[in-house]
DNA sequence: CTAAAATCCTGGTGGC
DNA sequence: TGCCACCAGGATTTTA
């Protein structure tokens, strides 16, 4: 389930694919893919566009074009990527747009829970996100802020977009095991020591696995825009029962907010 | 306010 | 081998 890492790595690779290319040719086989505007409309505002540049926000993928801008969550299963002229179309596939020089980009979607958007500004879609974790102005005192005025559980407010935009379940449980800090605790009993150990696992954990290009777990079918699996290695996602790589306590799973939730009953205390 | 549950979906899995 | 119930998960909506 792509992610902040995973959307960045996507975007990089369509960015160095896509701005120049015309789009000719709507075809849309899950119409409720679009989330905005309708079938028609969409088709109409988007044939004859070109590309400027990709770009991301939040777990949103952003294709400037040279009037609007087309948004696109992958949710759980959506994959967004670039296909050579003449290749067969796959059974997922939900909308393809045409390109001027005969290759078509792609959204595949096996789970049906992805959502295109197209719109005049990305704002109308992404303004409710919270901040960038990785951006330059977000600080510390920033975060500090942010935290003081919640009173949910760490682990919540980490997959709340609202409060943070990109972290997802898996993000979540590592870098609050690389903070060490239990996902149930309340956001507002942090101590400043607790609060600059998250802030600094949030940029380690969401840094390496953009160098790692995403997450690919065994089970599941995350794949960028070249169709490249990720290499980040999870420590605690997934592992219940398996060994802490710290200490060797079992790694245990509990549900909150209804998400799996996996962390060292030692190292987070 | 927080929080949990239901909703949308289907591929994969575990049980029998 | 086949069938089926069930689960995962992001975001939104509903209910407590």
């Amino acid at each position: 389930m792509p992610e902040l890492p995973e959307v960045e790595t996507v975007a990089r690779g369509l960015h160095e694919r896509l701005p120049g290319s015309t789009i000719t040719g709507v075809s849309v086989y899950w119409p409720r893919t679009l989330a905005r505007p309708a079938l028609d409309e969409f088709t109409a505002g988007l044939v004859g566009r070109r590309v400027e540049s990709v770009g991301r926000r939040g777990k949103y993928v952003i294709i400037k074009l040279d009037h609007g801008y087309l948004l696109v969550h992958l949710k759980m299963s959506g994959r967004l990527f670039v296909a050579p002229a003449g290749e067969a179309p796959g059974p997922h596939d939900r909308a393809v747009l045409d390109l001027d020089d005969g290759r078509q980009l792609r959204f595949r979607d096996a789970r049906k829970f992805g959502r295109i958007y197209l719109v005049d500004q990305p704002e109308e879609i992404t303004a409710p996100l919270g901040p960038e974790p990785l951006a330059a102005d977000f600080s510390l005192d920033d975060f500090g802020r942010l935290l003081g005025r919640r009173s949910g559980r760490l682990k919540s407010m980490l997959l709340n977009q609202e409060f943070l935009a990109g972290v997802g379940n898996i993000y979540a449980d590592e870098i609050l095991y690389v903070a060490r800090l239990n996902p149930l605790r309340r956001a507002d009993t942090l101590t400043a020591c607790d609060r600059a150990r998250l802030y600094e696992a949030i940029h380690t954990v969401l840094q390496r696995a953009i160098a790692a290009c995403g997450t690919t777990l065994p089970d599941r079918n995350y794949l960028d825009a070249e169709g490249r699996a990720g290499e980040y290695r999870v420590e605690v996602y997934g592992r219940d029962g398996e060994p802490c790589l710290a200490c060797g306590t079992p790694i245990e799973r509990l549900v909150i907010g209804g998400r799996s939730t996996h962390f060292c009953p030692k190292c987070q205390q």
